[in-house]
DNA sequence: TCATTATATTGATAAATATCAATATGTCAA
DNA sequence: TTGACATATTGATATTTATCAATATAATGA
């Protein structure tokens, strides 16, 4: 059982998560603006809770200014996990579709 | 927001899911065998209400002889999803990592 | 220091779900 | 048809978790 793909699947295995993924690809957004983007339908604690959980998956990465706290989607980490995916589940169609060299190894989340 | 996408997500993100996903990657396996190979831990209501779940998202095959059904993982199906996993959440990536041409499109799962 | 703003944490609640015992359904052999 | 076996379904329970209001923490400017 490999810890680091059931903490990623878990990790996106919701609707709110994915909506807030959606919106930090390719972006850097704080927390309010966040909160705004979702059309004021979460409020700023449950918004909060689920960065930590995505911070916690090494799904986002954080940069703060002042008081504000920039996420943005950890591309790199998504490839890797659904690299890891597809060689548990999908061996025979891996090699075919994915060029796992073009993956850069990162650090183990903790 | 992708429903297939979390459809997806949600099925694989379960402990108890991915270890049968690993039984049957790459073969076929009735529902008793699958019992048996978990050691015992799981009990077979609990195995039948998680390959309902997997078969719902359209994870798994399912092949009836007699009164056994054999189960195997479609791994067509995650290599589907996790190129749309790519898509959505990596796509600065994407290119250079998958090669999407090789990813057969498949019915789309209710 | 104090007030303001941005985010995180806490505590409570409701909803979802994983699990099992008991039972039902379906299949086949005798 | 009956009995045995394989799997599915039902109903109940416990755990997890998504959510929010209230509050705490942290940073900044006056």
């Amino acid at each position: 059982m490999d810890e680091q793909i059931l903490k990623f699947t878990r990790a996106i295995a919701d609707d709110t998560r994915q909506r807030i993924m959606a919106l930090l690809c390719c972006r850097w957004l704080n927390v309010s603006d966040i909160v705004e983007q979702l059309g004021g339908k979460v409020k700023q604690p449950t918004v909060s809770h689920h960065l930590k959980l995505l911070e916690d998956a090494d799904l986002v990465h954080v940069r703060q200014e002042g008081r504000q706290h920039f996420y943005t989607l950890n591309q790199q980490r998504v490839t890797f996990c659904c690299g890891q995916l597809m060689q548990q589940f999908a061996p025979d169609y891996c090699d075919t579709v994915i060029n796992l060299d073009a993956i850069e190894v990162q650090k183990n989340g903790s």
